[in-house]
DNA sequence: ATGTTC
């Protein structure tokens, strides 16, 4: 986009000034100059929509890591009053509902396992069951899969997947309330029922990092981080059932947002009231859907643990945090000094908790919630915290986010030489699709080193640490 | 993101 038509508010934040008679609240950019002239015209007309859609609280915002997507742009953030008409909308949440990042740490170095990660890489492979409509070992039958939904990562821990400490170091401690099974299609259901622990395809990966930065020693040592260390990070969502929650709710609330007469900038923006029952299907639809992401990012730390402790009996994997970057949060934040419920969307953006927040987990509490910014494959990753200086509704980037389409990669790179490319620098790629690997080529993806540091400098969050990749298992 | 043009 043309910087010009946006006025800098500070250094990091940038608005876009109303044109005369347009009606909507305000719009606020992160990022610096070359990020926002980086970006697709089409966010700033999608978060000017968004900034139009009734009972809005404060600005419509967008993340340093900003792109084109489907109504609101991925990296968007706004949160809505119920009291006041505020809307929810599925394109607001994202397809991939509570598509997110689980962190484990390990007491391994990179020193110690450098021998075994070609075997690590084969067998990580071969156990983690990747790619569209890739199955994997589990089938629930429809009572089991409403137990998901209803359980989220609980149930998984219930079921054997995984221990009660996971569960203390995932968002909402593993399971949210709300989730109303009997809102979730059949087809839905039925999607489901064999990709409960499978990863995914498009930007989806199992990851084995090292950790090659620390920025801040001290919030390192809260997280259990030091430079050397191997981690894993695990990038994967709720799979077919929450992209069909996403379609079958488009028309639903498309309906809705008819029959009550809002008035829609963008038909992808199909949204109902809060408080009216369509918004309240949706609620409880995507809470489940919420839930199952949860449960399947558990089922995958068990079974990355299973294949880590068959080629090294002595790892401990700990789940670091698991935080989700597509959801709509019921949450309270301070609107002109005065505190409000919300409903926070949360469109490829990551929530980050600043400290002292009373629902971060005791070890973290004084340093903040741990951040995940994923990178692009073979690009490394980044470890934040939570800042108190973050002004977006504890809201802040999710990864690098895309620079060139799926089609333009693909016209562009060659998944085989690709991954000729990654192994000669040390990293290894394993996956089904050379497509896949093709559109997934990191030149396709913003430098996620400057969305990093740009976050930091906008006071979204602080760096803590740097995560180099080792091993990238893609769907 | 996605049984990738349901």
């Amino acid at each position: 986009m043309n910087s010009q038509q946006l006025q800098q508010l500070f250094p990091y934040l940038w608005t876009l000034p109303r044109k005369p008679g347009e009606q909507r609240a305000e719009v606020l950019l992160y990022g610096n100059q070359t990020l926002l002239e980086s970006m697709d015209d089409k966010v700033l007309e999608q978060i000017a929509n968004v900034a139009a859609l009734p009972g809005l609280a404060g600005a419509a915002m967008t993340m340093p890591d900003a792109h084109w997507g489907y109504g609101f742009p991925i990296g968007g953030v706004a949160a809505f009053d119920a009291g006041q008409g505020g809307i929810i909308s599925a394109g607001g949440v994202g397809f991939d509902i509570s598509c997110g990042i689980r962190c484990l740490r390990s007491n391994l170095s990179l020193h110690d396992a450098e021998p075994f990660l070609h075997e690590l890489a084969d067998k990580f492979f071969e156990n983690i069951p990747a790619g569209v409509g890739e199955e994997g070992k589990i089938h629930l039958n429809p009572q089991q899969l409403d137990e998901v939904l209803l359980g989220g990562a609980k149930w998984a821990v219930k079921q054997g997947y995984g221990n009660a400490s996971d569960l203390e170091y995932i968002e909402e401690n593993g399971c949210v309330a709300g989730a109303m099974p009997e809102n979730v299609s059949e087809l839905a259901k039925k999607r489901q029922r064999g990709e409960m622990g499978t990863l995914g395809s498009g930007n989806h990966y199992l990851e084995v990092q090292v950790v090659d930065h620390i920025y801040d020693n001290v919030v390192a040592q809260a997280f259990g981080l030091y430079e050397g260390q191997l981690i894993i990070s695990i990038h994967c969502g709720s799979r077919g059932l929450g992209h069909q929650i996403g379609t079958d709710y488009l028309v639903k609330l498309a309906k809705a947002a008819n029959r009550l007469g809002i008035r829609l900038p963008d038909r992808e923006l199909a949204c109902a009231p809060i408080q009216s029952q369509e918004g309240q299907q949706y609620l409880g639809a995507m809470n489940a859907g919420i839930n199952c992401a949860l449960a399947n990012r558990q089922i995958l730390t068990h079974l990355t643990r299973e294949t880590f402790t068959g080629i090294y009996p002595h790892v401990v994997l700990e789940t670091l945090f698991d935080i989700s970057h597509n959801t709509c949060k019921e949450e309270i934040h301070n609107i002109d000094g005065k505190p409000r419920l919300l409903h926070v969307h949360r469109k490829g953006a990551t929530r980050a908790f600043a400290p002292e927040h009373p629902k971060l987990p005791e070890r973290y509490r004084a340093v903040g919630q741990p951040v995940i910014i994923g990178g692009s494959m073979g690009t490394g990753s980044y470890i934040l915290a939570g800042s108190s200086t973050n002004q977006a509704f504890a809201s802040t980037s999710h990864g690098a986010g895309r620079a060139l389409s799926r089609n333009q990669a693909l016209k562009r790179w060659n998944g085989r030489s690709l991954i000729d490319e990654l192994q000669l620098q040390g990293i290894l790629i394993r996956s089904r699709s050379m497509r896949g690997v093709a559109e997934e080529a990191p030149g396709a993806y913003k430098d996620v080193n400057i969305v990093a540091e740009v976050t930091e400098q906008a006071g979204l969050a602080r760096r803590v640490a740097f995560l180099r990749p080792k091993v990238c298992i893609k769907g």
